[in-house]
DNA sequence: ATTAGGCTCGCTATTTATGGGGAGGCCATA
DNA sequence: TATGGCCTCCCCATAAATAGCGAGCCTAAT
């Protein structure tokens, strides 16, 4: 790891507020000498916690716009588990393309380079260098400090949850063996019936469990209750 | 990083196989001069995939006593996203006692250190390293190295990952706007009639958008289609 | 320019889920 | 031993989802 790295992380650790957390971004970005560095998740409910040096005009416009829901970094990376270089995304379609141009109208760069991070109750945070390049220039970068970047993404995700440290009081419910066993069932598509009969339960059983999932969960209805139990990561279809 | 550590991670990047995997674990015990190297994970429809220095007659032990469901490592590491010291967690239940006392006998370490990594679709994998310390020994090895195993962990699930490859085959269908849009808001527990409120439709086209979307994700019902829509990364609720 | 796909609405009928209520036995932990 | 949590079953009424039919308009791509 190169030195100035190195210091980078030890600096990290020490971050106590948001403010220190929002400078460490821009600290970054001054290290590496590139346009934007950018830490960002998205919850469960569809709260927000970020950092980064994206201009506020261009995190409005993005929210505005509901670019979450065509970003081909957010549906790339949902999809994988290894970071991924912009380049290799599809940018093919039509609204992804009027995303890229815009993004490069508020002052994003041409390249990128995203890492996925995925921690309990179904978190998931991206972690996001930025830069205007050539690809060859951005590839050389990359290559060179690839794997630093893990660790430095990490210990923001690590740092940011230590912030909302307050939503770990939201413990993940815990459901009864037989609960997690029916919820799964629904989940699989099956029919209160079929996953009663698959349990060699009464469907009335069954739903005795669903209701009493649902509850833990705090969900409003069944789909809804596998939605949740999903997202958290209570269960996995 | 130490530079064993980095001709290890040169070496793991060329494995192409399970023998080579599974000897990329003994590998790196022999270089940290340590008992056991664990990798291992279950995935989405319980099967699993792992590799590792235990004795085949502990894991065989292991799942025959079904200790997954009470080992505290797989409980803490479940709700965290920090790598954990066995040393810190909760060993106070007496099936946790029992299970722990159990495993020395099977030549497991009394000293611990797991890395939980998460992946796309609820994947969730473990990598382990034991040995038979003292809590000094074994804290001053672990602080050394801590940050170079996040990167040597990550490598291995990524190896692991593209081992079970086939399964990215499977590729995901294209829901237009207003599926979206109506999915997620069935996923987020609305009811039909409330979905539709908000999208300003009729309850009868929120409906038709739910069926077409149903058919687009090969799902039995509506909840089964929201739990595809989630697990393939489709909508974020 | 034709086609394919998306978006919008309506109707009817059947099946399934939901939301309450109550009740007994079993096991572990406090 | 008492409490709480889990597992199992039953009843009833209403609300909601499913499955099939048909039809029109608009936009984008071949």
């Amino acid at each position: 790891m190169t030195a100035d790295l190195q210091d980078f992380l030890e600096d990290i650790q020490r971050v106590e507020t948001f403010e220190g957390f929002q400078s460490a971004t821009e600290d970054l970005r001054d290290l590496l000498a590139i346009s934007h560095v950018v830490y960002h998740w998205v919850n469960s409910v569809g709260e927000r916690f970020g950092a980064g040096t994206y201009s506020s005009e261009w995190v409005d416009r993005y929210l505005e716009k509901d670019y979450l829901r065509m970003d081909p970094v957010i549906f790339g990376c949902f999809q994988r588990f290894t970071p991924v270089n912009w380049k290799q995304l599809d940018w093919s379609s039509k609204a992804a393309k009027t995303f890229f141009r815009d993004a490069l109208d508020y002052g994003v760069g041409n390249q990128g380079y995203t890492i996925p991070i995925r921690g309990p109750n179904g978190q998931f945070a991206l972690f996001t260098l930025n830069h205007t390049a050539t690809d060859e220039e951005w590839d050389r970068l990359i290559s060179r400090i690839q794997r630093d970047l893990v660790v430095v993404a990490h210990e923001f995700n690590k740092k940011a949850l230590a912030f909302e440290a307050v939503d770990e009081n939201q413990t993940t419910p815990t459901l009864s063996p037989r609960e997690l066993s029916a919820i799964t069932h629904i989940a699989k598509g099956l029919s209160r019936a079929q996953a009663a009969a698959e349990l060699g339960i009464s469907e009335h059983t069954l739903r005795v469990y669903i209701e009493s999932a649902r509850h833990k969960l705090g969900a409003l209805n069944t789909t809804h209750a596998v939605a949740r139990a999903l997202s958290m990561g209570v269960i996995i279809v």
